[in-house]
RNA sequence: GCUCCGGUGGUGUAGCCCGGCCAAUCAUUCCGGCCUUUCGAGCCGGCGACCCGGGUUCAAAUCCCGGCCGGAGCACCA
């Protein structure tokens, strides 16, 4: 127990303290957009975030930035996704803010920076307003009055525009060195149903608009943001310049990038699994949480997996094997011991003339009770191991050692003339206990006979010897299992 | 084109801010050995890195300049 305390001492040291940031006083968020299943890469933004919160006895926020019901239209489902996945991963968010229920909350600061001078209504067409932009010119109703912005402000909210026709720009400054600055978009009209609003609104705030007065209002401390989006501070900043407001300290990360998984975008998989390439959502072979949770892994895995890249700002090309490591640490642990035999072969033994019950430990070194196999006349062994072992001596673990004869028949031997030795220890299962098995795994089912003992673990994750960790999905006609890792 | 950021072994990471204790940390991968209850597990051991070039300094992975390479932003997307 001490140990185990001291490792996870250790561990908490892949993240290094925040600046200014006061025990009880720091206030982190998560803030995705809710228009898919929480994959991978919000696991990070989940754990990390949460991480910092905890360390510092402060909040953690859940706040769905879901203000753009056409590009990025939120899944109505995925919310309640996110909400579950933030608690499997252990970081139940204090709060849940939706953003797109706060609209007149926005319109309310925005009313106000129109009367501060501080916001204009432009009318220009996108590439108008690019050339203004790289020109570093300002734009034609740049300087109009605050009645006439105020005016025309009210026109967009009542539909006086359609899309296009007119955005909200915050003033900053047309001729700051980086473009990406000069008086970016705060609303634009979108006539589209929100799936949670529905139709109540036609100007929805941009990301940088909506975050920076959430940020605030929500008192946050410490943003956590991908480096994509380091534009965002220096846009942001002019805000709350204008309020008077304080702006959270910043970190930024590289994106990540797991081998494994090339770039598969949310709107891609759903085409796919809409044409039936993938089961769903859970599909094994899909980065979702959903999956991984299927597969088996333990939350602590992607905790300690994440942790170990810090907060750096260089981009992270890992591979799954690292997950693979963090999980088996724990999984080696916790996983009960099964045999499981692809590609079968049966074989005779010859010299077994009656059954004797084998006793053999559910885990080899944890208490955890043991398991028995009927040692017996007929049983399986995969064909792997048959090829292997023709002609040659091997032993059937914790049941008796053989000779394996290329007919399909075993003699049995004195155990001394066989050594105990791994390298000619093999897995077996007796043909009277045998129940179907089928393994699901990213490169396709893998179907084979397990011990029957194995019923009794469905839901957990379970070790199959010499073949790979597993999680049990069900029993209905035999054994469905989805394959974990090595 | 303009702006910003990064570059430590195969991979990830510590160290860089406040130069020496760094012939560079930890993890993972890979290789080898051990294990008469498994294994791709465990245990033990091993290989393996400061992008390049200048400069500052008694001393540079650490500071400065230049180059090269990589990433990002310049959306009425997040």
């Amino acid at each position: 127990m001490y140990q185990e305390d001291e490792k996870r001492e250790r561990k908490e040291l892949h993240l290094p303290p925040l600046p200014k940031a006061e025990k009880g006083k720091v206030v982190m968020r998560f803030a995705p957009n809710p228009n898919g299943p929480p994959t991978l890469g919000s696991a990070r933004g989940i754990i990390v975030n949460g991480e910092y919160a905890r360390m510092y006895s402060g909040k953690f926020i859940l706040r769905f930035d879901d203000t753009d019901p056409r590009t990025k239209r939120p899944m109505i489902e995925a919310y309640d996704w996110y909400i579950e996945d933030c608690e499997w991963l252990g970081y139940k968010p204090d709060e849940i803010v939706y953003a797109s229920k706060r609209i007149d909350t926005y319109y309310s600061y925005a009313s106000r920076l129109i009367e501060m001078g501080k916001a204009y209504v432009c009318k220009c067409g996108r590439e108008e307003f690019k050339k203004f932009k790289e020109d570093g010119k300002e734009c034609p109703h740049r300087e109009r009055s605050v009645e006439e912005n105020i005016d025309e402000w009210n026109g967009m909210l009542e539909g006086r525009y359609s899309e296009g026709e007119a955005v909200l720009r915050i003033k900053t400054d047309m001729k700051h060195k980086d473009p990406a600055v000069r008086d970016w978009v705060a609303f634009r009209i979108i006539m589209a149903e929100h799936p949670l609003v529905g139709g109540k609104y036609i100007v929805y705030p941009t990301l940088d608009f909506e975050s920076a007065i959430e940020d605030h209002i929500l008192g946050i401390t410490h943003i956590l943001r991908g480096k994509d989006l380091s534009d965002s501070e220096k846009r942001q900043r002019y805000i709350y310049e204008y309020f008077g407001w304080e702006y959270p300290v910043v970190k930024l990360w590289g994106k990540i990038k797991v081998h494994e998984f090339g770039k598969l975008s949310t709107s891609f998989i759903k085409k796919e699994i809409e044409r039936g390439k993938y089961s769903g959502w859970d599909d094994p072979r899909l980065p979702t949480l959903k999956a991984l949770r299927r597969r088996g892994f333990f939350a602590d895995a992607l905790r300690n997996f994440f942790l170990s890249f810090g907060v750096g700002e260089n981009d992270v090309s890992v591979s799954m094997k690292n997950l693979y490591a963090e999980n088996r640490k724990i999984a080696d642990k916790k996983a009960k011991r099964y045999f499981f035999v692809w590609n079968p072969v049966m074989i005779e033994i010859e010299g077994i003339e009656s059954i004797r019950n084998i006793h053999l430990p559910l885990h080899p070194s944890e208490e955890m009770g043991e398991r028995i196999l009927k040692g017996e006349k007929s049983v399986y062994i995969t064909e792997d191991d048959f090829r292997r072992f023709a002609g040659k001596k091997a032993r059937l673990k914790g049941f008796c050692s053989v000779r394996i004869l290329e007919s399909g028949k075993a003699i049995l031997l004195d155990d001394e003339k066989v050594l105990k030795r791994a390298g000619n220890i093999i897995h077996w299962v007796p043909v009277s206990q045998a129940v179907k098995c089928k393994i699901i795994t990213p490169e396709g089912e893998v179907n084979g006979y397990a011990e029957d003992n194995a019923l009794d673990a469905v839901g957990e994750v379970v070790q199959f010897e010499r073949y790979a960790f597993c999680r049990i999905e069900s029993r209905n006609e035999g054994l469905v299992a989805v394959y974990t890792h090595p």
